[in-house]
DNA sequence: TCATATACATTAGTTTCTTATGTATCTTTG
DNA sequence: CAAAGATACATAAGAAACTAATGTATATGA
């Protein structure tokens, strides 16, 4: 089983952010690797969604990047900026609060984890 | 204080199909109302978005309407077919699992490098 | 009376994906 | 040792699902 694909919708760079916030660095393929193990599958990131969202952060100053060769194989490792770090918490919380928002609004008992 | 408006995508669906399912039949206009209300204002739903989305459930069989006249003002009233009572237990479910999966990619913590 | 609320609807444009394609290197396996 | 699959980057066309704006019309309260 895998979620709809509209669930995703809006919560990718949220999910970005925070693997990066837990992990210091980490580049775009392992970053879908990660997710896809975390989620049993569930969440599979497409690189057509990921490195787009990866170059946006980029741009508007939340991560930045240093190179690294494996071999003659390039890697593009992305760690969150100051700024990035805020955003990462912005992100999360109301990702969360959102999140609490639909519970109620579905009737939805929340597992005991 | 109100979500970015990228986190309500794809949810906007199964927010409806579950107050019909509550409510066994309401009206655009009294639904938008509902979900300002439910949500303190945090979610609202726009004529642009709803109108659309409850014509795509006619057309897909999952709600059936009757027209009702306020003196000379109409009202369009919609209801869960017996298809849409399946399509919203299965919307909700859904949905409970993606945020439950969700929860855990955010609250997940490995060590760092 | 006139601004606001109620109630429907459509359209242009934006954002954020998916799917497909492209390039190249590294590793595993029959 | 060739071929398939995995690793690793990237872009582009098109679709989905919104927002914001606009339109029409009726009802209500200050």
């Amino acid at each position: 089983m895998n979620y709809s694909s509209e669930l995703l919708k809006g919560t990718l760079k949220t999910i970005v952010l925070k693997l990066l916030a837990d992990n210091k660095k980490m580049y775009g393929y392992e970053i879908t690797q990660r997710v896809k193990e975390l989620t049993l599958d569930k969440i599979q990131i497409t690189e057509g969604a990921l490195y787009p969202t990866l170059h946006a952060l980029e741009a508007d100053g939340f991560v930045t990047t240093e190179t690294e060769f494996i071999g003659k194989r390039v890697r593009k490792y992305y760690s969150l900026s100051p700024t990035g770090k805020t955003k990462t918490k912005e992100k999360v919380s109301e990702l969360a609060d959102f999140m609490e928002t639909m519970k109620f609004l579905l009737g939805i008992k929340t597992q005991t984890s």
